[in-house]
DNA sequence: TGTTCAAACCTGTTCATACCTGTACTTTTA
DNA sequence: TAAAAGTACAGGTATGAACAGGTTTGAACA
């Protein structure tokens, strides 16, 4: 990416924007005049930005009306350095919360972290065809009494991450691991509906905020089959 | 330094400026014409520090554009991707190359490269313990005849990436993905003394030059007891 | 109610300009 | 006589501006 021309530093960003799911498909881009504001460049700059764009598949651009997303979201997660990706993109997902509350880490092996408490988020996505669980994750957040709305309301618009936003918790940093899990247990097994002693792939995200505050811990146990990790660097 | 020629003391100068931080990997340098007026020098005179810096791989020149610092002054590995943690640190471990040759791409589901022939290293790094392998990293370099020599005299300090640095390939960026390889093949698991079928933990890296053209593709076969990935962002 | 039409905003296209590197060459200087 | 300076031109890249045409909206009007 190093002395790339702006064109095609643009059109990264912005292909980052789409793939992490900030903008999905049918969206409607900024339009090229609002998108010559944000880059501070030319909209002839812009244009070619789109241009690769749309020659990746990724938007389609409408004469009059402005560009849209045709993308329809392979990236599950892209919050952090690196990106969950789908394998195959053609297969539909459904989400179910498993469970949301207030708790202990009840994560084996988890990073020993101050907090004792936790909000506790665990989620579920499997393939709407046939039910078969395809990631489990598993998030925690050091309890703060704000949190306590959410376990009656729910998540707000389903996400996380909107939730930490809003409560002011802003990532600066973090660690992740990756590696594989060679045996499925029982337990998990049974809430993915798989069958258990498969090797999985097992993903772990610590992030912290500006002042080194732990803010959430993820575990995701994923269908190594259709997931795979990805980095642009 | 005295006694050296302008274009050499000005590369001197600049390289003193890259590797003390003041320019940060993918910063650009001032353009040639604005390096004359600081340097009071012909352009000439720029043009061949430029030329010195380039060949020492601290940066990359990109016409139309301007000149970009290639150079990460805190990492000796590349900062590029994720890194490789070893799980456990009381092992052993021995390297050996299984084949430094020229030939075809030989790996299977490899991203379609415009080269045909290339530079193949294969190594493999096992407990020195037992003999039990725990790594097999194939690396696929498209060939250049300035290679030749490397097939009789073998890796210069047994590193590629500095024979790589030393033909000015000096990597810009690249993609990584990461994934669990559900069953080893038989012959693999001949190389490695292991047991066929086990899953294994894959990693593949293609890293590309400032203009776009691949510089090394890597598949590693990684043994998941022993290796995670950990990355920090 | 239905039509017309102007305004606002969008993309499509082209072009002049400025600045960048790439290259070749001659002239000056130490 | 080699190193450096100077000159000139070609080609790549980004900017800013202008103008054309598509789309939507809403006010004005019949």
């Amino acid at each position: 990416m190093i002395g790339a021309s702006k064109p095609v530093r643009i059109a990264h960003t912005l292909e980052a924007d789409i793939r992490s799911g900030m903008l999905n498909r049918g969206d409607p881009l900024a339009s090229e005049s609002a998108l010559v504001k944000r880059f501070s460049v030319s909209r002839n700059t812009i244009r070619k930005s789109l241009e690769i764009l749309s020659s990746k598949g990724l938007i389609t651009t409408k004469s009059g009306i402005g560009s849209f997303v045709t993308f329809d979201g392979k990236t599950i997660d892209d919050r952090s350095g690196w990106s969950v990706a789908l394998a195959s993109g053609d297969i539909r997902l459904e989400t179910r919360v498993l469970a949301l509350a207030r708790g202990p880490i009840g994560i084996s092996d988890a990073p020993t972290l101050d907090s004792s408490e936790f909000l506790v988020v665990d989620r579920l996505r499997f393939r709407a065809e046939d039910g078969e669980g395809v990631s489990l994750e598993r998030s925690r957040v050091p309890w703060q009494d704000t949190f306590v709305g959410v376990l009656d309301e729910g998540l707000e618009a389903g996400s996380l991450t909107e939730l930490l936003r809003s409560k002011g918790l802003i990532v600066a940093g973090g660690d992740e691991w990756a590696g594989v899990l060679p045996a499925l247990s029982d337990a998990d097994a049974r809430l993915m509906q798989r069958r258990a002693g498969e090797p999985m792939l097992r993903l772990r995200r610590l992030t912290r905020g500006a002042d080194g505050s732990v803010i959430e811990f993820v575990e995701s146990i994923l269908d190594p089959v259709m997931f795979g990790l990805h980095m642009e660097f």
